[in-house]
DNA sequence: GTTCTGACTAGGA
DNA sequence: CTCCTAGCCAGAA
């Protein structure tokens, strides 16, 4: 079956193609890790664009906040990044601690231990057909 | 079409 | 360690 072009269309109005992937992909990230803005780059095939993860992330829709662990991802230095008025840092932070997530050096997290590695091959191909 | 912006990052001072 | 820079990129204006 084919897929409305309209509605397509109107999706695409509301967020951008590489917002959604962004979204889609960080809704997989599991609970008590987390990614840097450059692995989900790294993910959607455009290692590249780790700023422009950023942007898509610091767009998200209120109503998504709940269902995208926006606070799994945080940058290469193993900080928090955000440093704005909505979700503050210290949410951010809380929200982390809460499942397991563990601060050392004050405000760093050890990448080594909590980054997630990725999906599995299988996951990967089911990941795809969501975007 | 062009220009500006910023939850990035690696590398140098 | 901190601070600054250039390169990068999707999205909005």
């Amino acid at each position: 079956m084919k897929a409305a072009p309209g509605g397509a269309r109107q999706r695409d109005r509301l967020q951008p193609k590489f917002a959604r992937a962004v979204y889609a992909v960080v809704r997989h990230v599991p609970r008590g890790t987390v990614v840097t803005y450059g692995q989900v780059a790294a993910m959607l095939g455009h290692p590249r664009a780790a700023r422009a993860v950023g942007t898509a992330l610091s767009r998200l829709p209120r109503s998504l906040a709940t269902r995208v662990p926006w606070q799994r991802v945080i940058n290469s230095a193993g900080k928090i990044s955000y440093k704005g008025d909505f979700f503050r840092p210290e949410i951010q932070r809380r929200l982390l601690e809460a499942e397991g997530v563990l601060f050392s050096d004050g405000e760093r997290v050890n990448l080594k231990k909590y980054r997630w590695a990725g999906p599995s091959r299988e996951k990967r191909v089911r990941l795809k057909v969501e975007l």
